[in-house]
RNA sequence: GGAGGGAUGGCAGAGCGGCUGAAUGCACUGGUCUUGAAAACCAGCAAGGACUAAUAUCCUUCCAGGGUUCAAAUCCCUGUCCCUCCA
């Protein structure tokens, strides 16, 4: 959520600035709201200081052991007017309110001007596309065979799904533990295990909610729908581990937070249809590794060359090319102010696909989560910001590994960093 | 499944209709003392909002939502979460 001060004093800047973005509101609807919620709560609040200060004077009255029949009469019609201004002031509140957070975070202005991913701007490369004496086989008919089973999947739930046997399984499993250890034991981030079924206000807080409520997967715990016992799968783990620490003011010594975490992602894909149909590029089921950092104001576009150097090193330990994108502000998730995507080199597609997003938020998710910490110059609260990214997401690093590590029979190498965790082995074969 | 107890500032914890935005302790900030630090002592210290050039002033907030009252952290109802005991 945007500052309400700065849709205040400044409407014209923010609206051009999210302009950027193509996203347009109605300036005069809101202008002509925060009006009316001026005069409003002015008024609202002259009436709440009368029926204090007549209460006090009541109070005393009483204590002196006056007759306080008089001013009972005094205050007798007061309660409803306060309670008329105070209902139309909360229904203003609430337009306004649901005007701000329907609205995106602001582009920073390192962000590329465009409308769509075409507008994307490379920032840096990695490796080389491998070379192929044979041709070369894309993940889906690779993965099956050594036991990537998707028909099965869509007996058991229906399509976007997979199932996985065997060596393929183990390989799923390695690289998740391996990038769990690389970015706890190398990188500094805590580990953390967190819930996949959040409520609303995880959703809100870091943006999900209200308006991509289309997207995930919703859950009634016992009775129907409206009920208050309403939990979604979360789409990303950013979701339950940015909400950690939701309502807190934290210790500035114990910055910047750093965790890691390892669960599945699930997304309704509503707006996909017909898109990556095939194989494990989108699926309604997925597995990420996401790396969560909260830090202060003036850390934090730093931090995220950081983020993103910490999900590289997943990919060049294993082997992978790829390159580093500048997202434009037609590109920009809904709250993030800056997002470098990963895309992996994909032979069976020869195309770079995208296998981490690493965002700055700045304050958006922080004001919406009330994420602080205390200022010690000042000695008042401020919001911290927070960043996050995938590292990496864990079913498009097999494609990537499947794809990119075949040899000409159909077998895999095994990147050495992962051979640990295989139990040895170096290839996987049929 | 049944019976109780609880949720208060960054944390712990008192208060249980008007004198309470809230005692006290810890933490934190500044100072005295000290070569320096610790200790001790002194002082300060909730957040959000309105209005304002700024100060001043005012409003809201003691889990959430309703209610009673001129007046609610305090009384009543509902919900959520935590804890204890019984089965």
């Amino acid at each position: 959520m945007l500052s309400k001060k700065q849709l205040r004093n400044d409407v014209d800047a923010v609206a051009k600035a999210l302009q950027k973005r193509n996203f347009s509101f109605d300036i005069k609807a809101l202008s002509a709201l925060e009006n009316s919620r001026k005069k409003n709560q002015v008024k609202t609040q002259e009436l709440q200081n009368l029926r204090n200060t007549q209460s006090k004077s009541i109070g005393k009255a009483k204590a002196a052991g006056e007759d306080i029949k008089p001013l009972l009469a005094s205050v007798a019609d007061l309660g409803d007017e306060l309670d008329a201004a105070k209902s139309e002031l909360q229904s203003i509140q609430v337009q306004i309110d649901d005007i701000a957070l329907s609205m995106p975070n602001i582009p920073h202005d390192s962000v590329p001007a465009g409308n769509s991913e075409d507008d994307n701007v490379e920032v840096s490369k990695w490796g080389e596309p491998g070379q192929y004496d044979f041709e070369v086989k894309d993940h889906v008919d690779l993965g099956e065979m050594h036991g990537l089973d998707f028909e099965t999947a869509a007996k058991i739930s229906g399509a976007r799904f997979s199932v996985m046997t065997g060596k393929i399984a183990r390989l799923h499993r390695a690289l998740t533990q391996f990038m769990l250890d690389q970015h706890s034991e190398i990188n500094g981030y805590t580990e953390a295990y967190v819930p996949y079924l959040v409520n609303s206000e995880s959703l809100t807080g870091t943006g999900q909610l209200p308006k991509f409520e289309a997207d995930l997967f919703k859950t009634h715990l016992h009775g129907e729908e409206g009920d208050a016992k309403t939990l979604y799968l979360i789409p990303t783990g950013e979701v339950p581990i940015t909400n950690m620490m939701r309502d807190t003011l934290v210790n500035e010594k114990e910055l910047p937070l750093k965790f890691v975490g390892h669960t599945p992602s699930f997304r309704s894909e509503a707006g996909a249809y017909g898109r990556d149909t095939r194989g494990l590029i989108r699926q309604h089921q997925f597995e990420k590794v996401e790396l969560v950092q909260v830090v202060k104001a003036q850390d934090s576009y730093q931090t995220l060359e950081q983020l993103t150097g910490h999900a590289e090193g997943i990919l060049q330990a294993l082997e992978l090319p790829y390159r580093k994108v500048n997202l434009c502000a037609g590109d920009l998730g809904f709250s993030a102010a800056k997002t470098y995507d990963l895309e992996v080199w994909l032979p069976g597609q020869s195309a770079y696909r995208e296998i981490s997003s690493c965002s700055c938020f700045e304050d958006f998710q922080a004001r919406r989560l009330q994420l602080r910490y205390k200022n010690k110059e000042t000695n008042k609260p401020e919001l911290l910001h927070t960043l996050n990214g995938s590292g990496l997401a864990v079913g498009r690093t097999l494609v990537a590994v499947l794809e990119n590590h075949q040899q000409a029979d159909g077998s895999i190498k095994i990147p050495s960093v992962l051979q640990s965790y295989m139990g040895g082995l170096e290839f996987i074969t049929q």
